[in-house]
DNA sequence: ACCACATATCTAAATTTTAGATAATTATAC
DNA sequence: GTATAATTATCTAAAATTTAGATATGTGGT
């Protein structure tokens, strides 16, 4: 294991000079004399062995070098504060990680949306995913290894509120014999054709989300429903978000069901046992159910 | 933006004294005194409001949250110590990023055994990793972004040499019509059903790999074309290393043809643009090229 | 040519870090 | 139980580093 030459200050130097312009604005917004700032940035460039800053007249502009490293060092520089206000973080009792686990059927944009805008409030916790489907959202909490999940219920014992709701429609490909008869259907034509099911990821007590069919193609995955069904192997109930694109592009076509067309399943958020959640895992919840509800 | 209040310094000092054992050794270690190490960790503590270490009996111990910290600032120091190899390797001509592009049949393994390998000599070099299928890969070549490629074949006045050889095995499901036959199967027999195809990623000019059947199903990845022929709607041209556990599972079977059951591939490593391509790149190239002859 | 602006350099002061000596604490041997 | 070896904490002075302030150097605009 080696030792770094450089240090932190020094990078944290150089990334002011660039960013308010100068080595007399740096210095200002640090704090420290300008002939401080330039002591520093030189001698970064001397332990580093590579020019970072070129003069161009008098303004100082970033070699082809200096921009790669900068743009590094801006990452490094995040690391570090990340680890510190961690470290400060878990004195006031928050977690270093969070375990949340999604239910795949939970939209996918809403995830990123609601990640996105933890991270300035996450203080160096880490939240680690699990995508599930079905009962695996049940195990997760049974194991004690999640400490928030997404799930399409709350068991028994576990505290949970309504998060959203995932609209079903059911579809087949345009090409399928359903398409071609030209009327609404009714739970008999289903009954006679290929219900492709999403297989469970848990090994509880397997569960199942269409009900209907008596032939059943079981997939792994909603990709894979998705990809089944395009080819026109079955139809399926897939959620709606899920399939937007294929909807557009005309690879799958809603079924004219005189009933039941669509159902709405609720997906609920729930917290996993009360030893294991603290403030950030409390956050993160707060922050989803936002997120969701706004949209 | 903040700066750091911790430094590289005091986080290395911590990592020794666990390292090797304690405050003394961690000393001896790093050629400082062990009033030195002591000053460094406490000052490291007082800086971050949290105790790291906590003595049980005459040994330094960590504490839970010192664990944690400890675990997170051995990737600050990893990435401290990159940068500045990057910073050095950059000197001598080094490449701050590698764009490689990889045809989606290349076996997944081999490229992550490959990068693992690649790590300890990439000096700070980060790999950004593209995979295509088919054209794209010449594409990626043309349109002069791409470093190293791994693709079908070597376009006109690039530099490429044989990588490795796929092994494309024509399957179906087990109950698909053509394992019904019970004889061997002839090129005829084929063209009455479905080949599923995968699309091409590229657009320059389109190519594609199974050339038999007159009724076509194409998909757009490699997985989709196992989705899809293991139910059952088809038969395909696999490469054998994408269908190692269904074929175990017996999800997908090899076609009994009395002729060409499955047919080699050969897949070439191309260097970019000469302008582009530097030292690392070529210690990639070269690495890619060990892991795939040696298995 | 002159002035305003920006960085480099020089020197001394301030700050931080280090080493060495010693104290304090604890496990182990007797 | 006491001596002893092992280990960290603390104290002080020395060493090293970093800082500020003054000034030199260099550039662009008028």
């Amino acid at each position: 294991m080696q030792t770094p030459r450089s240090s932190l200050e020094q990078w944290r130097v150089l990334q002011a000079v660039i960013d308010y312009g100068g080595f007399a604005k740096a210095a200002e917004q640090l704090h420290r004399s300008q002939s401080s700032v330039s002591y520093s940035v030189a001698k970064l460039q001397q332990q580093l062995g590579v020019e970072l800053l070129v003069m161009k007249g008098r303004k100082a502009c970033l070699t082809q070098k200096g921009e790669t490293l900068l743009r590094r060092s801006r990452e490094l520089l995040n690391e570090a504060i990340s680890l510190e206000n961690l470290a400060n973080s878990m004195e006031q009792g928050w977690e270093p990680d969070i375990s949340l686990v999604v239910d795949a059927a939970f939209p996918v944009h809403l995830l990123m949306e609601a990640l996105k805008h933890f991270t300035p409030h996450s203080r160096g916790t880490r939240v680690q995913l699990n995508e599930v489907i079905l009962s695996g959202a049940e195990q997760a909490l049974e194991e004690g290894w999640a400490d928030l999940v997404i799930g399409v219920h709350v068991p028994k014992g576990y505290l949970g509120d309504l998060i959203v709701e995932i609209e079903f429609v059911a579809v087949a490909s345009p090409e399928h014999p359903l398409h071609q008869l030209g009327r609404g259907l009714r739970s008999d034509d289903l009954r006679q054709q290929v219900q492709v099911v999403i297989g469970d990821s848990g090994n509880v007590r397997p569960m199942e989300w269409g009900w209907l069919g008596e032939q059943r193609w079981t997939v792994s995955s909603i990709d894979k429903a998705v990809t089944t069904v395009c080819h026109g192997l079955g139809f399926s109930w897939l959620p709606r978000h899920q399939i937007e694109t294929e909807l557009v592009e005309g690879r799958l076509k809603p079924l004219p069901l005189s009933e039941g067309q669509c159902f709405k399943a609720d997906l609920y958020q729930v917290f996993g046992h009360p030893e294991r959640i603290g403030p950030a895992t409390r956050k993160l919840a707060e922050i989803l159910m936002e997120v969701s509800h706004q949209q």
